[in-house]
DNA sequence: TCTGAATGCAAGCAGGTACTTGCATTCAGA
DNA sequence: TCTGAATGCAAGTACCTGCTTGCATTCAGA
């Protein structure tokens, strides 16, 4: 079992850093330190383990609910927003990879982004909750604010490795101003 | 010369779907049908070929400015943003793949990306403007907002290929939306 | 001690890929 | 009419890639 994780585990990786084509299998045999033929002896074919690894790497990870209960949201946001974060940071090179390979293999970039689809689904509940108890005005886009929110960090951890030093400030900053100002946005009723 | 014109236009095309590995040789001058020989002849390798037409691809395209006077912004930054939203979703294929071949050419994303960066700066320079003229609150975070709305409008240009359906509205509406949520939480002093 | 499963190694196969060479063809401009 | 540049065509070279085969080695469990 020893190899078949090895193998999984790089497999992810080159194909994050080199995409389907450049993971070759004699890549893959030299960088887990195994024989090429137990490769194909272990899964049959490149497809199947390219597959399996990424899938894997996929879903692994942990996913922060927020609050039943709103309560200080600014905190509350900010803190589930930053480990959201944290765990689409550590996925990114896949989900660049699988978003560019859409085309030619389109089940692969609605897996890797399944994360952030359960995260968008959970803001929304709070924001839900939170506008049914006024904590927001009645008449605010919360789903202007979900996907603002949701795509702010999303961006923010994809691109943090590519342009390094492009931001001058932390995650965790930029995030405080993105929520602090959201709140801002949903609180004030009735400027439309 | 419209060999060469129509050599670019589809090593570009191409590039944006299948990477820089799956652009063969053979299926650019097949797709761009002229003979493979004639290719090398004018190019004189696959990469001189592929970096001009990426190059090409990346910088065609209008660049909208925010008037220098802000005046409605609500229906002035709409406008702005839905032509920025064309301009990347022409080239979201493109930009997909170049973030994605970022770890083997680090050169190409910053250039596919470059609109977006002089898109932002206009912003930030149209926000300034009117908060030096007092439509936005003093001690906003322009910089915030500008980084959110700019994010926004790229994840919706990018993705809608890519997810078809699963965003129920249309890019103005959404965009609409962005906007008059940012400008409420601008307007609104000293939350924090 | 024996057995069988997992692994390594060397070699090879068929097809793809970047790129080259040699020669024939077209065709516009002098 | 001649010339030269651009292009096409057929073939080939060296290397890569997924995958297979045959055989030797290790090593845990009966």
């Amino acid at each position: 079992m020893a190899t078949r994780e090895a193998l999984l585990d790089v497999t992810a990786r080159l194909y994050a850093e080199h995409g389907w084509r450049g993971t070759t299998t004699r890549r893959i045999a030299e960088a887990a330190g195994i024989n090429e033929v137990t490769l194909f002896r272990q899964f049959g074919s490149k497809e199947t383990l390219l597959l399996e690894a990424i899938q894997q790497a996929s879903c692994e990870g942990e996913a922060t609910r927020l609050p039943d209960v709103p309560g200080a949201m600014v905190d509350e946001l900010v803190s589930w927003a930053v480990t959201h974060h944290g765990t689409i940071r550590s996925k990114s090179g896949i989900i660049r990879t699988c978003l560019a390979e859409w085309e030619q293999r389109p089940g692969l970039a609605p897996q890797a982004c399944s994360g952030g689809a359960v995260a968008f689904i959970d803001l929304m509940r709070y924001f839900g909750a939170a506008q049914a108890r006024g904590m927001i005005a009645a008449d605010a886009s919360i789903e202007a604010a979900g996907m603002m929110l949701i795509n702010a960090v999303f961006m923010d951890a994809m691109t943090r490795d590519v342009m390094p030093g492009a931001q001058p400030h932390s995650p965790e900053e930029m995030i405080t101003m993105y929520v602090e100002l959201l709140i801002r946005g949903l609180g004030q009723p009735g400027a439309a």
